[in-house]
DNA sequence: TTATCATATGCCCATAAGTGAATATGTATA
DNA sequence: TATACATATTCACTTATGGGCATATGATAA
Protein backbone atom coordinates (compact mmCIF):
# COMPACT_ATOMS: atom_id res chain seq x y z
CA UNK A 1 0.00 0.00 0.00
CA UNK A 2 2.49 2.88 0.96
CA UNK A 3 3.53 2.25 -2.93
CA UNK A 4 0.65 4.02 -4.24
CA UNK A 5 0.56 5.93 -0.79
CA UNK A 6 4.25 7.48 -1.11
CA UNK A 7 3.04 8.32 -4.70
CA UNK A 8 0.51 10.89 -3.74
CA UNK A 9 2.18 11.97 -1.24
CA UNK A 10 4.80 13.23 -3.33
CA UNK A 11 2.64 14.44 -5.42
CA UNK A 12 0.38 16.58 -3.07
CA UNK A 13 2.64 19.57 -2.19
CA UNK A 14 2.57 22.19 -4.79
CA UNK A 15 6.35 22.54 -4.73
CA UNK A 16 7.11 18.80 -6.12
CA UNK A 17 4.39 18.62 -8.06
CA UNK A 18 5.72 21.59 -10.23
CA UNK A 19 9.77 20.16 -10.07
CA UNK A 20 7.96 16.57 -11.83
CA UNK A 21 6.29 18.32 -14.13
CA UNK A 22 9.94 19.89 -15.08
CA UNK A 23 11.49 17.15 -14.54
CA UNK A 24 9.38 15.01 -16.57
CA UNK A 25 10.38 17.16 -19.78
CA UNK A 26 13.78 17.45 -19.42
CA UNK A 27 17.10 16.85 -16.82
CA UNK A 28 17.67 19.85 -14.68
CA UNK A 29 20.17 20.81 -11.95
CA UNK A 30 19.15 22.39 -8.60
CA UNK A 31 20.12 26.15 -9.86
CA UNK A 32 17.66 25.66 -13.03
CA UNK A 33 14.81 24.36 -10.63
CA UNK A 34 15.16 27.31 -8.64
CA UNK A 35 15.36 29.17 -11.00
CA UNK A 36 12.55 29.27 -13.30
CA UNK A 37 10.02 27.86 -10.41
CA UNK A 38 11.61 31.07 -8.39
CA UNK A 39 11.63 28.89 -5.00
CA UNK A 40 14.56 29.19 -2.65
CA UNK A 41 17.58 26.48 -3.18
CA UNK A 42 17.57 24.63 0.08
CA UNK A 43 13.88 24.14 -0.47
CA UNK A 44 14.46 22.21 -3.72
CA UNK A 45 17.68 20.12 -2.70
CA UNK A 46 15.32 19.05 0.42
CA UNK A 47 12.42 18.16 -2.16
CA UNK A 48 14.74 16.37 -4.35
CA UNK A 49 15.87 14.32 -1.44
CA UNK A 50 12.50 13.35 -0.65
CA UNK A 51 11.89 11.88 -4.09
CA UNK A 52 15.78 10.24 -4.54
CA UNK A 53 14.59 8.62 -1.08
CA UNK A 54 11.86 7.23 -3.15
CA UNK A 55 13.75 6.05 -6.01
CA UNK A 56 12.06 8.54 -8.06
CA UNK A 57 15.02 10.48 -9.74
CA UNK A 58 18.88 9.64 -10.17
CA UNK A 59 21.16 12.33 -10.33
CA UNK A 60 24.29 13.38 -12.02
CA UNK A 61 27.08 15.24 -11.40
CA UNK A 62 28.36 17.19 -14.60
CA UNK A 63 31.34 19.89 -13.31
CA UNK A 64 29.71 21.99 -10.81
CA UNK A 65 25.59 21.38 -11.33
CA UNK A 66 23.91 18.26 -10.35
CA UNK A 67 21.31 17.41 -12.73
CA UNK A 68 18.23 15.18 -11.91
CA UNK A 69 16.52 13.19 -14.31
CA UNK A 70 13.30 11.61 -13.36
CA UNK A 71 13.00 7.99 -13.80
CA UNK A 72 10.28 6.19 -15.36
CA UNK A 73 9.91 2.92 -13.88
CA UNK A 74 7.38 4.02 -11.22
CA UNK A 75 4.22 3.82 -13.94
CA UNK A 76 1.68 5.10 -11.58
CA UNK A 77 3.82 8.09 -11.24
CA UNK A 78 4.36 8.64 -14.86
CA UNK A 79 0.84 7.69 -15.49
CA UNK A 80 -0.37 10.18 -13.57
CA UNK A 81 2.16 13.28 -14.53
CA UNK A 82 0.93 12.59 -18.57
CA UNK A 83 -2.30 12.98 -17.30
CA UNK A 84 -1.94 16.37 -15.90
CA UNK A 85 0.08 17.27 -18.85
CA UNK A 86 -2.62 16.19 -21.08
CA UNK A 87 -4.64 18.47 -19.11
CA UNK A 88 -2.46 21.54 -18.66
CA UNK A 89 -4.51 23.95 -19.83
CA UNK A 90 -6.90 23.86 -16.69
CA UNK A 91 -3.57 24.67 -14.50
CA UNK A 92 -2.20 28.22 -15.14
CA UNK A 93 0.69 27.92 -13.32
CA UNK A 94 1.98 24.72 -14.33
CA UNK A 95 1.70 25.81 -17.75
CA UNK A 96 3.41 28.98 -16.84
CA UNK A 97 6.24 26.90 -15.30
CA UNK A 98 6.66 24.93 -18.73
CA UNK A 99 7.10 28.25 -20.49
CA UNK A 100 9.69 29.41 -18.20
CA UNK A 101 11.94 26.65 -18.91
CA UNK A 102 13.22 27.68 -21.88
CA UNK A 103 14.98 29.88 -19.79
CA UNK A 104 16.91 27.04 -18.23
CA UNK A 105 20.35 28.33 -19.53
CA UNK A 106 19.81 31.43 -17.70
CA UNK A 107 20.37 30.10 -14.48
CA UNK A 108 23.09 28.27 -15.12
CA UNK A 109 25.02 31.65 -15.55
CA UNK A 110 24.40 32.86 -11.94
CA UNK A 111 22.61 31.01 -9.93
CA UNK A 112 21.08 30.88 -6.77
CA UNK A 113 20.88 32.62 -2.87
CA UNK B 1 -3.30 24.39 -8.14
CA UNK B 2 -4.72 23.27 -4.68
CA UNK B 3 -7.16 21.44 -7.07
CA UNK B 4 -4.88 19.06 -7.89
CA UNK B 5 -3.08 19.13 -4.77
CA UNK B 6 -6.22 18.56 -2.55
CA UNK B 7 -7.04 15.42 -5.20
CA UNK B 8 -3.24 14.34 -4.26
CA UNK B 9 -4.04 14.48 -0.42
CA UNK B 10 -6.90 12.40 -0.52
CA UNK B 11 -5.34 10.27 -2.31
CA UNK B 12 -2.21 9.92 0.03
CA UNK B 13 -3.73 8.68 2.97
CA UNK B 14 -4.44 4.39 3.31
CA UNK B 15 -8.01 4.56 4.70
CA UNK B 16 -9.40 6.96 2.06
CA UNK B 17 -7.36 5.46 -0.89
CA UNK B 18 -9.31 1.93 0.56
CA UNK B 19 -12.65 3.91 0.74
CA UNK B 20 -12.13 5.32 -2.48
CA UNK B 21 -11.83 2.47 -4.46
CA UNK B 22 -14.54 0.59 -3.10
CA UNK B 23 -17.03 3.70 -3.81
CA UNK B 24 -15.69 3.80 -7.05
CA UNK B 25 -17.22 0.29 -7.69
CA UNK B 26 -20.73 0.98 -6.29
CA UNK B 27 -22.77 3.12 -3.37
CA UNK B 28 -21.97 2.03 0.22
CA UNK B 29 -23.21 3.14 3.98
CA UNK B 30 -20.82 4.35 6.66
CA UNK B 31 -21.08 0.92 8.35
CA UNK B 32 -20.69 -1.28 5.02
CA UNK B 33 -17.18 1.03 4.61
CA UNK B 34 -16.53 0.23 8.39
CA UNK B 35 -17.14 -3.53 8.17
CA UNK B 36 -15.63 -3.81 4.94
CA UNK B 37 -12.79 -2.43 5.38
CA UNK B 38 -12.52 -3.11 9.45
CA UNK B 39 -11.95 0.27 10.02
CA UNK B 40 -13.69 1.98 12.90
CA UNK B 41 -16.87 3.71 12.76
CA UNK B 42 -15.50 7.68 13.18
CA UNK B 43 -12.63 7.66 11.20
CA UNK B 44 -14.97 6.37 8.35
CA UNK B 45 -16.98 9.37 8.96
CA UNK B 46 -14.14 11.44 9.24
CA UNK B 47 -12.87 10.58 6.07
CA UNK B 48 -16.24 11.11 4.61
CA UNK B 49 -16.53 14.24 5.56
CA UNK B 50 -13.34 15.59 4.41
CA UNK B 51 -14.56 14.07 0.96
CA UNK B 52 -17.46 16.16 1.32
CA UNK B 53 -15.77 18.65 2.01
CA UNK B 54 -14.62 18.81 -1.19
CA UNK B 55 -17.37 17.63 -2.91
CA UNK B 56 -16.13 14.07 -4.04
CA UNK B 57 -18.86 12.23 -2.87
CA UNK B 58 -22.90 13.13 -2.28
CA UNK B 59 -24.48 11.76 0.60
CA UNK B 60 -28.28 10.14 0.46
CA UNK B 61 -29.95 8.44 3.24
CA UNK B 62 -32.33 6.04 2.98
CA UNK B 63 -33.99 4.84 6.54
CA UNK B 64 -31.37 4.02 8.91
CA UNK B 65 -28.62 4.34 6.95
CA UNK B 66 -26.57 7.12 4.96
CA UNK B 67 -25.52 5.68 1.25
CA UNK B 68 -22.12 7.47 -0.20
CA UNK B 69 -21.84 8.17 -3.94
CA UNK B 70 -18.54 9.10 -5.71
CA UNK B 71 -19.32 11.93 -7.69
CA UNK B 72 -17.53 11.43 -11.50
CA UNK B 73 -16.78 15.39 -12.01
CA UNK B 74 -13.11 15.17 -10.86
CA UNK B 75 -11.93 14.24 -14.12
CA UNK B 76 -8.17 13.86 -12.40
CA UNK B 77 -9.74 11.94 -9.35
CA UNK B 78 -11.69 9.31 -11.21
CA UNK B 79 -8.74 8.49 -13.55
CA UNK B 80 -6.43 8.07 -11.23
CA UNK B 81 -8.74 5.42 -9.59
CA UNK B 82 -9.19 3.69 -12.84
CA UNK B 83 -5.53 3.63 -13.07
CA UNK B 84 -5.46 1.87 -10.20
CA UNK B 85 -8.08 -0.22 -10.95
CA UNK B 86 -6.63 -1.31 -14.37
CA UNK B 87 -3.74 -2.53 -12.00
CA UNK B 88 -5.15 -3.98 -9.33
CA UNK B 89 -3.15 -7.19 -8.93
CA UNK B 90 -0.47 -5.61 -7.61
CA UNK B 91 -2.22 -4.09 -4.60
CA UNK B 92 -2.75 -6.95 -2.51
CA UNK B 93 -4.75 -5.05 0.12
CA UNK B 94 -7.11 -3.43 -2.35
CA UNK B 95 -7.78 -6.57 -4.18
CA UNK B 96 -8.53 -8.34 -0.70
CA UNK B 97 -11.13 -5.15 -0.22
CA UNK B 98 -12.42 -5.12 -3.49
CA UNK B 99 -13.28 -9.13 -3.06
CA UNK B 100 -15.01 -8.41 0.56
CA UNK B 101 -17.11 -5.70 -1.13
CA UNK B 102 -19.81 -8.85 -1.39
CA UNK B 103 -19.91 -9.08 1.83
CA UNK B 104 -21.84 -5.27 2.37
CA UNK B 105 -25.29 -6.80 2.83
CA UNK B 106 -24.03 -9.19 6.08
CA UNK B 107 -23.09 -5.45 7.76
CA UNK B 108 -26.24 -4.25 7.65
CA UNK B 109 -28.01 -6.24 9.74
CA UNK B 110 -25.74 -5.44 12.83
CA UNK B 111 -23.04 -2.88 12.03
CA UNK B 112 -21.14 -1.06 13.67
CA UNK B 113 -19.42 -0.20 16.98
C1' DT C 1 46.01 26.21 -0.84
C1' DT C 2 42.47 29.46 -0.98
C1' DA C 3 38.39 31.34 -2.79
C1' DT C 4 34.19 30.62 -5.08
C1' DC C 5 30.23 28.51 -6.37
C1' DA C 6 26.57 24.72 -6.38
C1' DT C 7 24.31 21.74 -3.55
C1' DA C 8 23.03 19.35 0.81
C1' DT C 9 21.80 19.30 5.50
C1' DG C 10 20.62 20.60 10.35
C1' DC C 11 17.89 23.24 13.42
C1' DC C 12 13.81 25.38 14.81
C1' DC C 13 9.24 26.67 14.30
C1' DA C 14 4.41 26.51 12.89
C1' DT C 15 0.91 23.98 11.19
C1' DA C 16 -1.45 20.11 9.38
C1' DA C 17 -3.02 15.58 9.75
C1' DG C 18 -4.33 11.06 11.63
C1' DT C 19 -6.11 8.51 15.65
C1' DG C 20 -9.02 6.70 19.48
C1' DA C 21 -12.40 7.41 22.88
C1' DA C 22 -16.28 9.52 24.30
C1' DT C 23 -20.27 11.76 23.18
C1' DA C 24 -23.72 14.32 20.47
C1' DT C 25 -27.15 14.18 16.82
C1' DG C 26 -30.76 12.41 14.40
C1' DT C 27 -33.77 8.87 12.62
C1' DA C 28 -36.58 4.84 13.22
C1' DT C 29 -39.07 1.62 15.89
C1' DA C 30 -41.38 -0.26 19.95
C1' DT D 1 -42.43 8.90 24.51
C1' DA D 2 -38.59 5.94 25.17
C1' DT D 3 -35.19 3.10 23.27
C1' DA D 4 -32.05 1.49 19.95
C1' DC D 5 -29.26 2.14 16.32
C1' DA D 6 -26.50 4.68 12.53
C1' DT D 7 -23.79 8.45 11.87
C1' DA D 8 -21.35 12.82 12.99
C1' DT D 9 -18.53 15.50 15.83
C1' DT D 10 -15.52 17.03 19.61
C1' DC D 11 -11.42 16.60 22.33
C1' DA D 12 -6.86 15.49 23.43
C1' DC D 13 -2.84 13.64 21.84
C1' DT D 14 0.92 12.42 18.82
C1' DT D 15 3.36 12.46 14.72
C1' DA D 16 4.38 14.18 10.15
C1' DT D 17 5.31 17.89 7.11
C1' DG D 18 6.82 22.11 5.02
C1' DG D 19 9.34 26.31 5.42
C1' DG D 20 13.21 29.60 6.30
C1' DC D 21 17.74 30.50 7.72
C1' DA D 22 22.21 29.41 8.58
C1' DT D 23 25.77 26.50 7.68
C1' DA D 24 28.20 22.31 6.10
C1' DT D 25 29.95 19.74 2.21
C1' DG D 26 32.08 19.05 -1.95
C1' DA D 27 33.86 20.29 -6.43
C1' DT D 28 36.21 23.69 -9.32
C1' DA D 29 39.27 27.36 -10.50
C1' DA D 30 42.75 30.70 -9.50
Amino acid sequence: MDSITNVFKILSDETRLRMLLLLFKEDLCVCQLSGILKVPQPRISKNLSKLRDLSLVSDNRQEKYVYYSLKKENTLLIFTIKNIIDNLEFYPQLLLDNQRISDKEKYLIKCCI
